[in-house]
RNA sequence: UGGGGUGUAGCCAAGCGGUAAGGCAGCGGCCUUUGGAGCCGCCAUUCGGAGGUUCGAAUCCUCCCACCCCAGCCA
């Protein structure tokens, strides 16, 4: 059941690590931290941040924080914040007292600030965002210097404080480092450390009127928590020299950034902005639809924990910018899967199934293994009697070659249960639909098996039509038809590559009856088909709804598409 | 045309001067009361390209090419 605990895999961050640790850095500690900003739900990508930051911290018998980047209250929410943390818990981390916002220091950065006005090195600027913009110059050109950069420190501190006390309007003035408007790397070009906003924030109310930007607060915050190894993604890379300017500006302790590339998965979208966008337009139930590539999302769908951390684990960590198949975490998912979940049968698309020779009374029970994987999960009986139901898709009436489920005359295996072998077809006289079959078993193959050892090489699943009940099962299939839905065409966005048929709801089908006591969250696997979860939300015990996390590895779907192949 | 990064198989990813790990996908085969699972085998004469250094280069040097990020008072 456990795996066995496997080094992990070298990388580059480890090798930073463990160079640090050698030398002595730090004392040889280990502090991390993950830094959502709440103003959305956690997606796949943060369980990679997740797992890394938790994960290192473990590995080296150090400590990860848990610290909310609260700086920008126009975007956040406590709903976001609440979400985070189930969600954080849900995949197997633990904080412990370590909870901590950068709204907490919201003091000491405006103390910050203050040195740094007074070691003359900020300034309180009266340029609009668009003058800011101007004068900040281009990729290629130089900025130039604001009018305001050479105030006197008196009237920066002055200005600084009435800023704080609400005595200028929105916009009209932030707090900027003075740098270098020359600097090749724009983000040296005097950034914003303060601007003016009166917002409620979700945990300051409305005591503070002006916001510490990302880069004035993250570094300092990194600092005051003392994390050792600050590690973020790729795209702020070129801030680190900021991060660092700060730091060492201030002489507090130097937290070291390192950047490692984001994940991207295909077929789906990781920007919470779009992700939003796709709630807020409805294309989706919501940030936890089952569709979602949402921490939440992959719960409700049936995913574990253990199989999205495996996967942050195989995925690796590097800075190369890449796409992973989304098949991987889908493996991932099946392989943890196959060894726990309890097997069931359950028939999505009903076919009526007579066995004219098995008497119209009987009923009896047979003997199923719930999970071959694992035999300690036991066995269940599951009825069986004259009125069945299959598979639709489990018959044909012109079988292809290599076909080895039921035909006329073709005899098949009935899993756990007896040999049938296909007699009449009945059709529906307008449409020519197959609506029942007719069949004949064989009382020598109890259990599935006959003495003479004869070979059957179908085994179909089914229930017992007087016994199964119906359900509701939710089939998903991928949110979007593009591999990469992000990188659009010119002029199109990437809704144009939702997928119309990401969901089928199949309300017809119908389950073995010890199904009936199925609790929501549960998982199973219906035989032949699929990894399955009670749905979490919309579930009640009389009418029981089922999530489709992912299906099995379908070989037969290859051979026949292999034999189209070759008609051609 | 400024600065910062990155190029190893279809997709990830090790590799750190001694002759290309591993996983996923794919392809064969075995096995199977799930066309599931499992097991066995195959899958880079070559590391973005060209030169150079070296007995020896994916690893070091030079030049070139491609792609990504940066001009929010977002993070």
């Amino acid at each position: 059941m456990t795996k066995a605990t496997v080094t992990p895999p070298p990388n580059f961050i480890r090798d930073i690590i463990e160079k640090d640790r050698k030398e002595g850095k730090n004392e040889g500690r280990v502090h991390t931290r993950f830094p959502p900003e709440p103003n959305g739900y956690l997606h796949i990508g943060h369980a990679k941040s997740i797992c890394l930051n938790f994960g290192l911290a473990e590995e080296y018998g150090g400590l990860c924080n848990l610290r909310f980047d609260d700086t920008n209250p126009s975007r956040e929410d406590v709903e976001y914040v609440d979400s985070i943390m189930e969600d954080v818990r849900w995949l197997g981390f633990d904080w412990k007292d370590r909870l901590f916002y950068a709204s907490d220091y919201f003091e000491q950065l405006y103390e910050y600030a203050l040195q740094l006005i007074k070691k003359g090195k900020a300034y309180a600027c009266d340029l609009s965002a668009d003058e800011v913009r101007e004068y900040r110059g281009t990729l290629t050109e130089p900025g130039k210097n604001s009018p305001y950069r050479e105030r006197s420190i008196e009237e920066n501190v002055d200005l600084f404080e009435r800023m704080r006390k609400g005595e200028f309007p929105d916009g009209s003035r932030t707090l900027r480092a003075k740098i270098d408007m020359a600097s090749p790397n724009l983000n040296m070009r005097d950034p914003v450390m303060y601007r003016i906003l009166r917002a409620s924030h979700h945990r300051t109310g409305d005591k503070w009127c002006i916001y510490a930007t990302y880069d004035w607060a993250h570094g300092q915050s990194d600092s005051i928590e003392g994390i050792t190894h600050s590690i973020c993604t790729l795209e702020f890379e070129d801030h680190r020299p900021l991060y660092d300017w700060f730091i060492e500006q201030l002489g507090i302790f130097h937290s070291q950034q390192i950047e490692f590339a984001r994940l991207n998965l295909s077929y789906t979208i990781m920007s919470k902005r779009k992700l939003l966008e796709l709630v807020e337009e409805g294309h989706v139930g919501g940030w936890g639809d089952p569709r979602m590539p949402t921490i939440s999302g992959l719960r409700r769908r049936g995913y574990t924990s253990e199989s999205i951390r495996d996967f942050c684990e195989r995925i690796g960590v590097a800075k190369r910018e890449s796409t992973v198949d989304i098949v991987l975490l889908e493996h991932c998912l099946r392989e943890d899967l196959n060894e726990r979940a309890q097997r069931m049968m359950v028939v999505l698309r009903p076919l009526r199934l007579v066995i004219d020779n098995y008497p119209e009374d009987q009923e009896e029970e047979l003997d199923a293994v719930n999970n071959p994987e694992d035999p300690s999960m036991g066995t269940r009986k599951i009825p069986f009697s004259r009125v069945l139901y299959i598979e639709k898709e489990d018959f044909r009436e012109d079988p292809p070659k290599k076909w080895f489920r039921l035909a006329p005359g073709q005899e098949v295996r009935l899993k756990h249960a007896y040999y049938v072998t296909c007699t009449d077809v009945i059709k529906d006289e307008r449409t020519g639909e197959v609506v029942e079959l007719h069949c004949t078993y064989d009382p020598e193959s109890r259990g599935g098996w006959t003495k003479d050892e004869r070979r059957v090489r179908g085994t179909l699943h089914w229930v017992s039509s007087s016994h199964s009940f119906p359900v509701e099962v939710r089939l998903y299939d991928y949110l979007f038809t593009a591999e990469n839905p992000g990188e659009t065409e010119e002029g199109s966005d990437f809704k144009s590559s939702l997928n119309p048929n990401s969901l089928d709801i199949l309300s017809a089908c119908q389950a073995e009856p010890s199904l009936k006591e199925a609790e929501p969250g549960t998982r199973y696997q219906f035989l032949r088909q699929g990894y399955f979860c009670v749905d979490t939300a919309d579930s009640v015990p009389d009418a029981l709804v089922f999530n489709r996390t992912a299906t099995l590895r379908d070989t037969w779907a290859k051979i026949e598409k292999a034999l189209k192949m070759s008609e051609k």
